[in-house]
DNA sequence: AGGGTAACTTTAAACGATTTATTTGAAGTA
DNA sequence: TACTTCAAATAAATCGTTTAAAGTTACCCT
């Protein structure tokens, strides 16, 4: 239960010195003998005295935590970019709030209005979905701000990051690779509104366009992160336009749907049909067959996001437009 | 960039009224005119006024926090208790702090200090492994708190509630169906140390014995909840015992391996191998062949979590011990 | 006209820390 | 001795809000 808490004014009494005196103590400062400092920290330990951080982070004027947004917890870079923030977070001393801010950006406002109530020394926005300017405004309440997957950098404030992953050169790539193995009817799962998603289809396009080949538009499904998405979707490709012989998917989770659906009809992959998924997931090398893949190094994109916002707020000098190079794991989903 | 914030005395200056009304016009409450409120609202809106939550918190003995302790953002359990949670917070205009405690709970006591520097009003913490009369010890500083998967339910202080998924039960069933289908020489793979971990395996041994069976010591093999170890594991349990005819895994990304190991070693699922895993995950009804599983209602442990802890706080009758039943899903990686 | 009451407002004191002066006392210097 | 210097400690103000208590009107009633 809630006990009454012991403060500094219970330990400066009980010492018989000022607030002030112990407060030094507290923080490591000098202008406090040793004996009294001894006698102080005695004290500290024994009634088990904790300062209170929330009168704390309203004396300083920093607030030690650390706004963290996602669209949905369900999104592919979850986990592991949320490992990588707190990895430096934590090297900080700092705390990490999470917020959901909905998957079609609906409580974008709402979250960033509630982080700056709480002060949050700064903000790391993973796939905002308001528009740019609107969000430019907003990002001015705080210190610090990294956006991962956002369009327009060039329009954002100078105190804001952003930190985007080069989908567009990747997803060009893989095609012009495809189209080189003889491939020539692509078809595409599309993910949820993103940036990246955007950028990755209109690659695949204008990749195509370059050998005069083109992506139809209705051999191009949107929906969810999910493998019932991509299995029901891949049936539903294959039944109307048997002659695909690649399905291109934005994440590995539809594209373990697409394999499961092509090993349900009978199609032979990679022979008949090539695959490829994206946000390498731990089980897409485990996938029968395993799964060609764009990689995208999502921890490292934690690590980097959260060490901006504090370069940031140590006025240490900052890129503020990084640009992230995934990799294509070749694996037996698409010919060799 | 932090600009110099608009406070309560600003708009009470403006207004020429006192904080007081201003604060009560925040506030919604009485003893104000509709006159003077509209006018008050009006210099908030105009002045983008947002009270400061920190000073706020400090006045009011509440701080509209909650803390959510995994021991690793990585474990099954995860995006959806996190989910569940974040969905009740938000009902109660609360919010949520983050915290990892280590696979090994190394930063357990750690955390809980934090978070009590925090005074947080409530905790839910995933799997902790302190010796429990070291938990309840720190546990008494939150008014309320609620954990999940723990053992020794009965050592804790009233006002911690517990959530405990009965693995015993499930695993135990799964086994006796196994038995009952003629399956004789069971290997474990077996989680990191936690409580459901220690849980099932005796589930295992207790069922076997029942029929005169055992779990040799040699079955088992502990590891991470990653297909790589499963696919490690089972290659090599099949290359020393190749007359092991079942496998249960502590999770289906074991079993992903698993089954992957199976297929490389040529080895038929379900006919020559059983293989199970548990906590379903999206893909486990997209593997080949599908995967019979341990179903754990996460989201809802989330909600449940997340509402114990709501309904300590308004002081509300609750449950001390709440137990959930897993399901068991069987598909086609075990006999019918 | 006096008293009571309701409707508002204001003053002042928390909340629990930090920051900015200021004071005290001892030691050093000329 | 008188003056400066420095360390050690204190007092008071501050952060931005709420809460409790006190104060002011205005209105109604007898």
């Amino acid at each position: 239960m809630a006990k009454n808490r012991v403060t500094i004014t219970d330990i400066a009494q009980e010492a018989k010195v000022s607030k002030q005196t112990v407060s030094r103590v507290i923080n490591n400062k000098d202008d406090v003998s040793d004996e009294t400092r001894e006698q102080i920290q005695a004290i500290i330990r024994r009634r088990g005295y904790r300062p209170n951080s929330i009168a704390r982070n309203l004396a300083f004027r920093r607030s030690v935590y650390l706004g963290l947004v996602f669209p949905n917890v369900d999104i592919p870079l979850f986990v592991d970019v949320i490992r990588g923030v707190e990895h430096v977070a934590n090297q900080n001393e700092y705390h990490i709030l999470l917020k959901e801010a909905g998957n079609e950006g609906t409580k974008e406002e709402q979250v960033l209005t509630a982080l700056e109530d709480f002060r949050v020394d700064g903000v790391i926005m993973v796939g905002p979905l308001m528009p740019t300017n609107a969000l430019a405004t907003l990002l001015n309440s705080f210190e610090a701000a990294t956006l991962i997957n956002v369009p327009d950098v060039d329009t954002l404030p100078d105190h804001v990051t952003t930190i985007n992953v080069d989908s567009y050169a990747a997803m060009a790539q893989l095609t012009e690779y495809l189209v080189q193995k003889g491939r020539r009817r692509f078809a595409y799962l599309n993910g949820p509104v993103s940036f990246p998603a955007v950028a990755r289809k209109q690659a695949i396009v204008d990749t195509l366009s370059q050998y005069g080949l083109q992506l139809a538009e209705d051999h191009v499904l949107r929906g969810h992160y999910t493998p019932e998405f991509g299995y029901e979707a891949t049936k539903t490709l294959l039944t109307r336009f048997p002659d695909i012989d690649t399905i291109l998917c934005f994440d590995d989770r539809m594209a373990i749907g697409a394999l499961k659906a092509c090993a349900d009809l009978g199609r032979k992959i990679p022979d008949e049909i090539a695959i490829a998924g994206a946000h390498e997931i731990p089980f897409s090398s485990f996938t029968i067959p395993t799964l060609t893949t764009i990689s995208v190094p999502r921890f490292e994109m934690g690590i980097v996001a959260a060490e901006s916002v504090f370069d940031r707020l140590n006025n240490k000098p900052t890129e503020k437009i990084i640009s992230i190079k995934p990799e294509i794991i070749f694996r037996e989903s698409t010919p060799l």
